[in-house]
DNA sequence: AAACAAATAATAGTAATACTATCTTTGTAG
DNA sequence: CTACAAAGATAGTATTACTATTATTTGTTT
């Protein structure tokens, strides 16, 4: 079976849906090859419209800028984040196991991705790996916040957190924890990749194994610490 | 009493010494002002040398780019965490006490700042907690790595990461901890002040006591943790 | 089939950024 | 007093992040 993704994604992100033309949908798809194989900073609309053979002019009807482009990627990809989580809960009854899943989802050790032909969901990795923290970390995020652009973030570290609570309902940092987990996962990814001194993947396992790992101790060591 | 701190910060950073001129040690001093108050993307040698009544080829003499200068920034600030922490640590024997005042220092609820007079310690912990990410997560890292310019951040990792070895000698993530609660420290402050539903700072304290509050329970739970 | 609007392409242009180059002035060391 | 290095003043380039204008294509209605 294979998926296809539709998320409602804030119209404040764009200017024009990129769902709703063929253009839109390539701007999204190729700006997500283009982030991950330049990075932000050099990545640039003239280099995105070659690359689709169109013009700067037509990228800037759907996004107001590079910046709101990379937020609206992000959107879609913390909107996947909590619907797939609440999918693969369904089965499960034991709070525990669902935070493990959930851990595996974070940290891309979970096969349900190979069904979802929306984006490449290994690309899309990548981009939250390193770019994710340039959303918030900026001068405007007071105002940008406002226009709940952070909300499926939130959204999603909010479920995690009261999953949290389900396993230990005493625990005082449930949103914390939640977004500690997250970013921890990113973090780990990118040191143990560049950065191996910052972590302690010591045996030759993948990146995505050493996070899980990592993740699956740092959350249950919390939680199951008595308060 | 008062105390000057001089580091010897990695010559790869810089084209000629800031210490050594009046203008240089007013780059970096009216630098960290400048990126505090417009952020790092707004940032440029141009504003600066308004600032300081230089001129930007002036400043160009000292740093290749914005970029090395938030380096050198950060290269400082992290030679003074080991700095800071070694030589508070000196009186104590009891190696949770230890950890237990490196969190101090890294969430700056710490009061030796008071008596360094180099830089302005709050303003600098202010960028590290906005903008020290964007010195690793960008696609030149493992080039400007080999450069040697994370060392002393590797460094302090390693620092804090024997001392969570002499609290549990059997402790498996020393570094990634280490690293993990030096990031939790920036992202959990940045979170509680601008998306505080991504924090759990429900009373009213301070967000570095909320932060200090915090990284404590989840550094000694992971320690005290049976492996 | 003609008429229409909407989207896109093609092109040009602007202000700001991230530099590089050159030439002059100034301050200090021998 | 000379020399020489640092800094100031000024100019210039390529790229970036946009905005604006016009022309062309495309799909839809009548």
């Amino acid at each position: 079976m294979q998926i296809l993704l539709k998320f409602k994604i804030n119209e404040s992100l764009f200017l024009r849906d990129p769902e709703s033309s063929e253009v839109g949908k390539l701007i999204v798809e190729k700006g997500i090859d283009l982030i991950r194989e330049v990075g932000f900073e050099h990545f640039t609309f003239k280099k995105l419209a070659e690359k689709i053979n169109s013009t700067e002019a037509t990228i800037y009807r759907y996004f107001a800028s590079k910046y709101r482009l990379l937020i609206y990627i992000l959107n879609w990809y913390w909107c996947y984040l909590e619907f797939v989580s609440k999918m693969s809960l369904q089965e499960l009854g034991d709070s525990t196991q669902k935070l493990k899943l959930i851990l595996e989802i974070i940290t891309h050790n979970f096969d349900s991705d190979s069904q979802i032909v929306d984006y490449d969901l290994e690309k899309l990795h990548g981009i939250v790996i390193s770019e994710s923290s340039k959303a918030y970390l900026v001068k405007e995020v007071d105002e940008i916040n406002q226009e709940l652009v952070f909300s499926p973030l939130k959204s999603f570290c909010q479920f995690v957190g009261q999953i949290i609570l389900q396993v230990n309902p005493k625990f005082a940092y449930p949103n914390a924890l939640a977004s500690t987990l997250l970013e921890t996962a990113h973090d780990q990814h990118f040191f143990s990749e560049h950065l191996p001194k910052l972590a302690d993947n010591k045996s030759k396992i993948t990146h995505k194994k050493y996070v899980l790992n990592y993740l699956n101790f740092l959350a249950f060591s919390a939680i199951n610490s008595y308060q």
